[in-house]
DNA sequence: CTCGGATCTGGAGCGCGCTCCAGGTCAAGG
DNA sequence: CCTTGACCTGGAGCGCGCTCCAGATCCGAG
């Protein structure tokens, strides 16, 4: 099985070398296997992932939220927690979606002030 | 014209004291208007200033942005300047809410398997 | 075997957005 | 007056999320 170097992954994930090991400490991703020598080899499965946590930390996730998240799905949690964790987590979005069309809102008044 | 101690002015804005003087030293809202004796007085149209950039900080903007945001709306820039940053401002904001509804896909997917 | 580039580790540094603190001032009640 | 509490200023401190650095190690090309 092919496996990709940090270089290589980071390219392929948009984030750093240095965060890929940043979120491998915080328990975000990983732990990423080692070869021999003690180098990082991501999978495609690695990549995945990262690019799940990528997803949500572009929505504003912290960091506390996704190690949240990553314990809650690997861990013995039943159907029941993950999905009253998820539903929040859920709901929080919401709550940010409306205070984005809120401010949307304003810049609309503006807009149309200015036009 | 009945104006409101920081206290109040707080209080009613739900921002704290230390932040409304950060807010005014970073030029987001005021000059606030000061008694004989050094104290702010807030208006109720400062007030309403802050609901604005509480609004916009709430939708993720950043300090520098809205002290852009106040510098375009105060200053001597043309209508079209200001519609063309407004418009810029919303295009990013409606990117947040994209990455948002992402990010909700991912955890619907993941509710529905858990379900 | 040697060289150079990629990677390793632990830890320091940084920008943001507050938040807190010390030491002093103002003003209303007693 | 004097006390008390809200407020003032300048500056330090903090949590977050990276980002950078030094010094050592690994490894493929020549």
């Amino acid at each position: 099985m092919t496996t990709l170097t940090p270089a290589t992954a980071a390219d392929r994930t948009g984030v750093s070398i240095d965060t890929l090991r940043y979120y491998e400490k915080e328990g975000l991703i990983g732990p990423i296997r080692r070869s021999a020598g003690g180098r990082r080899e991501y999978t495609e499965d690695d990549v995945f992932w990262i690019g799940l946590v990528t997803c949500f930390r572009d929505a504003g996730l912290g960091i506390a939220d996704l190690r949240e998240f990553v314990a809650i799905l690997r861990s013995d949690h039943t159907p029941r927690d993950r999905v009253v964790f998820l539903r929040e987590r859920r709901s929080a979005m919401e709550q940010r979606v409306a205070a984005l069309h809120r401010a949307m809102g304003v810049l609309d008044e503006k807009i149309a002030y200015y036009s």
